[in-house]
DNA sequence: CTGAAAGCGCTAACAT
DNA sequence: ATGTTAGCGCTTTCAG
């Protein structure tokens, strides 16, 4: 059987509690005492379980996530796993496919478990099942993800910021035919990309055309057919901004076969500086998403709920700064 | 205060012990009964708390492996949660960078929070640690790890036969040059790539140059410079066999540079197929690893070694086929 | 400073 | 068919 506190007690010739004591560094006990105590501990091996209905802390939290398959996501669970490991925080992943079914099966198994807390960078972010998470008594960050008028703390990156960004990195190159392609999603993030990109182009001076806008599910053979589309084009752009990088490899493969080489006679700019940036090729220019801070910054207000449980607290939204990665997709148009 | 077992025993007015068995569907209940308690657990809404040292069960696993944001181990880990939910199991995600510290650092806090059991797809399968918790009582399966001469059950993909499938496709291309670039580390799984490789290349009557055998760390520049060195030579090989997709992305940009067309040139064979394979311009032949059906026999076995505890029981090796994937990185030669 | 004892939420004999 | 009760491993008053 595995060593209990009693039996490290009773090695210890003292009370549980002492133990007990001793190992949360409460109350008050003797050196000496103390000395004992963790000699028997040693010796005996002893592991505290967690697992208590007395202990209020499980030191776990959930991870909702579309899908730890993807390589963003499964970048920015690393780096929750990994502000949380510091923290003595293990994390169960979660993958809801955006699925709300999965989503609140999920959302149940986690409160069964009684983690700690729940991170949401899942995409329906408006179901109702993660509405109720908000609205009940577990600690909730969202990440990533936006959910206007609920109150909760949020994490996300400046996407507008982002998008603006890169506007300007393009519209300074030179390029004037600037396109479009964003992520097929109902998704805050990905919209104020989007925005942030016009308004970049809009105040250096490019006009939008309507008809370079394109969108494109998170698949890469669409992505690659709607640049397929829009490369034939007689007045092509001489330049691309896409909203995620997988369908950002999709309109390198398009370029490729129509042999439009990049950056000469196009250029690419994507979001995220995920793997997918570095490995592609021409590694793409990008704007980068601060991941780690990202991961950081919610563990930690994750944290923060956890302790001014019921009380009233002040709603936090994070914002932190994306930055732009300047590697071989983009460059002057000839 | 969440509604707990009392609560609803007293709703239902019966005692907490009719409403355990209920739950549990044991013992015998009358269905009037039975009806009184089900309506009373809706009404308040009550979700029986896994977390008591009475319950055995966690329901619960750890998955160590050496780093969820690698696109191949994303995938695997993504069928090992989705055999585990099936089953009503979550996983905590544990990445160890093959850092032996790290990793007793997780096995720790798993014990501590009495998962149900470890699946270990970690790279040092050695340490001292795991070796440790194979020996204790915590249920523990190898995933895509092989550990020689210790009691485990262990599923892995037939890494002889995958090599060898690639070099008897490569022959059959026509392919007489022919390169090798591995992973550089120590793995059996990889070096059983590259034996079974050599014998298919043997078989095939195709003589082996050790000139040509050539390996790279887990990185892609040192890949493609590695490549690089290969392709510049005289006589250069006709095809590559690469044991893991990442760095077949490195060969592929080392052809570029040197202008030389795949697969018209060069043709490449990988191995994994995970969203690499896909993605990479061509996209890569490769050998598929059959992640999903891994993922689901690790649980079982998991799940299998749970019921059976301590009792002795016998050993499971699974080796799962592996699978050509043809794609457009291999052709024959000109 | 230390210990006894009452829970925490639930399961599993053991009654009734 | 249902209820009583003794744990499970630990925390936390509350007394000494």
């Amino acid at each position: 059987m595995k060593t209990t506190i009693y039996d490290v007690a009773k090695e210890a010739n003292v009370s549980i509690s002492t133990v007990s004591k001793v190992l949360n560094h409460t109350g008050s006990i003797s050196e000496k005492t103390k000395k004992r105590i963790w000699q028997a501990i040693e010796e005996l091996e002893y592991q505290p379980s967690v697992v208590s209905s007395a202990r209020k802390m499980m030191k776990t939290i959930g991870l909702l996530i579309p899908d730890i398959a993807n390589p963003f996501m499964a970048e920015m669970a690393r780096a929750v796993e990994d502000s949380g490991r510091k923290k003595g925080f293990n994390v169960i992943v979660c993958s809801t496919d955006n699925n709300p079914v999965r989503e609140e099966e999920y959302i149940s198994m986690l409160k069964q478990k009684n983690v700690d807390g729940i991170i949401v960078a899942t995409g329906l972010a408006n179901s109702q099942a993660v509405r109720e998470l908000i609205e009940s008594d577990m600690p909730v960050v969202m990440l990533s993800r936006d959910v206007p008028h609920l109150p909760v703390d949020i994490v996300v990156a400046d996407d507008f910021k982002g998008g603006y960004e890169a506007a300007v990195h393009l519209a300074q190159l030179g390029h004037k035919k600037i396109a479009v392609i964003s992520e097929k999603i109902n998704n805050t993030s990905i919209k104020n990309r989007v925005i942030g990109f016009k308004e970049g182009l809009h105040v250096s001076g490019i006009p939008i055309d309507e008809a370079f806008m394109a969108d494109s599910p998170y698949d890469l053979s669409v992505s690659k057919e709607v640049s397929l589309k829009l490369l034939s084009r007689n007045d092509r752009p001489t330049a691309i901004f896409v909203t995620t990088e997988l369908l950002a490899l999709g309109v390198l493969q398009a370029a490729r076969q129509l042999h439009i080489t990049v950056p000469s006679s196009l250029s690419l700019i994507g979001f995220d500086n995920s793997i997918l940036a570095a490995i592609s090729d021409p590694q793409l220019t990008t704007i980068a998403q601060p991941t780690e801070e990202m991961g950081e910054k919610a563990i930690e207000l994750l944290i923060g709920g956890m302790a001014r449980e019921k009380q009233k607290k002040v709603i936090q939204r994070v914002m932190l700064s994306p930055s732009l990665i300047v590697r071989d997709s983009a460059a002057s148009p000839l």
